[in-house]
DNA sequence: CTTGACCCTCACGCTGCGTGAGGCCGCACG
DNA sequence: CGTGCGGCCTCACGCAGCGTGAGGGTCAAG
């Protein structure tokens, strides 16, 4: 009957059930009666829901006055502006994904497992991208890592796990975080980071290391050379960063 | 225990529910164990899930070999693509209704009802900009009708109203709609169209008039007038065009 | 009188978990 | 040794917005 209106019957129903738009009227047969003021409320229903609005804001939104809604369209603008952020975000990853995928012959998932073992850097790609994809260091060490190959990231794990020996080391040897020594491995840490990744100035070094300590996945990977490594290294390069700042 | 993984322990009870990621085996106390490889596993289901799979995809996805990926990323994508989209669409649509508010003097609610009817703008504002928002006609159309006041949209809807009227009168009078009269009827509506609203050739009026009597809203009002007025003045229109070709 | 096209009322299903309720572990503290 | 306190466990409902039958009445046309 009135489902030219392009909702479904079952809409309909919906909208009934939750009081959103209600026929005024019932047929003898039970059928729903919608006349001219309900269409129009229907309309209206139909255009918030065009716009992305959830069913319960609609119904509050057409209950409250005119100057409510100038503040609630642009609420909603910016939730939507929020969803697209998530999107981009999204897809960006994806392609980053894509592109991975296809450099496959640069390093498979096989590969990938005997050179990272267990932190596979697909675990922390996405969130990476969000938190950092716009910021130059990130767009840098992106840039430059998309081209090495297997041997490449040997060589680079390989001397980064040296360092962290070396760190450990250190620790063991019970030498001070703040000492030449581990302010020494600090800059070599630091500097590990220029060579193959991106311009890594003593004062990004420094937030870096407190991620080191403060997001545990990070810590983690610390802890499992030595207990305490973690917040080792960020004294180390605290100390470097301020002897430098 | 293991929620170190950045997600939550119901979120791993879900994944064991439907069978994507299951711990490999259980403490004594019913405890879920999950191994290097379960973790492992773990993992690759977040990377997928924060691109934005579904978690079925992501376990086909996982369970098919390497090169169906490549093909799951791009699909995966041109999804997101067409998510962004839509997303773009209501944010103009919204942007669109924040100008209308804010425009608001120019025509409040309660005017719209008077000059329109039962013909709500709004009702049909979200979807013409989903499917014309980026062609030149509507743009300019868009662009003249911001500026209209009340007193000219009850000079264009009468003088719209009073070329139906003329329509319905040649019918009523039996006046072929491929008729001098008719066709004359047609060219002042197109000319309406025109000086009210974007440059709309015989082509487009052509087009225009396939609506009138393909989309059952426009029908509608047309019908509502005289019953077979869409058909007619579709064809009125359609002559029309073709003398004009 | 019979079709076929609509309408009606339940009522479950989907996505991806969140959020208790009620209860068992395990470790630290007194 | 008891007693918290924080973690885990298993149900099981809830959410948003309808889609999709199941089972059955209604209405105008043939």
């Amino acid at each position: 009957m009135a489902a030219l209106a392009r909702v479904t019957v079952r809409a309909l129903h919906h909208y009934d059930e939750i009081g959103l738009v209600q026929p005024s009227g019932r047929s003898e047969a039970g059928y729903r009666l919608y006349d001219e003021g309900d269409l129009e409320r229907l309309q209206q229903v139909l255009f918030y829901r065009e716009l992305g609005f959830a069913l319960d804001d609609i119904g509050e939104l057409m209950a409250s006055p005119d100057f409510e809604r100038g503040t609630a369209l642009r609420e909603q603008r910016r939730l939507l502006e929020e969803q697209g952020e998530r999107l981009r975000a999204m897809i960006e990853a994806v392609d980053a994904a894509i592109a991975a995928h296809q450099g496959g012959y640069r390093m498979n998932d096989q590969e990938m497992f005997e050179v990272f073992g267990d932190f596979n850097p697909r675990e922390f790609g996405a969130e990476a991208e969000e938190r950092w994809g716009d910021t130059v260091p990130f767009k840098q060490s992106r840039e430059r890592a998309k081209d090495y190959r297997k041997e490449d990231w040997l060589r680079i794990t390989a001397e980064a796990g040296a360092i962290n020996e070396s760190f450990a080391e250190a620790l063991d040897a019970g030498v001070a975080a703040t000492s030449e020594r581990a302010m020494g491995l600090a800059e070599d840490h630091r500097q590990h980071i220029v060579r193959w990744f991106y311009d890594c100035s003593p004062e990004l070094h420094r937030n870096l290391a407190e991620m080191y300590i403060g997001d545990d996945r990070f810590a983690a990977t610390f802890e499992a050379v030595r207990p305490g490594l973690a917040q080792y290294v960020h004294d180390a390069v605290v100390a470097n960063a301020a002897a430098r700042g």
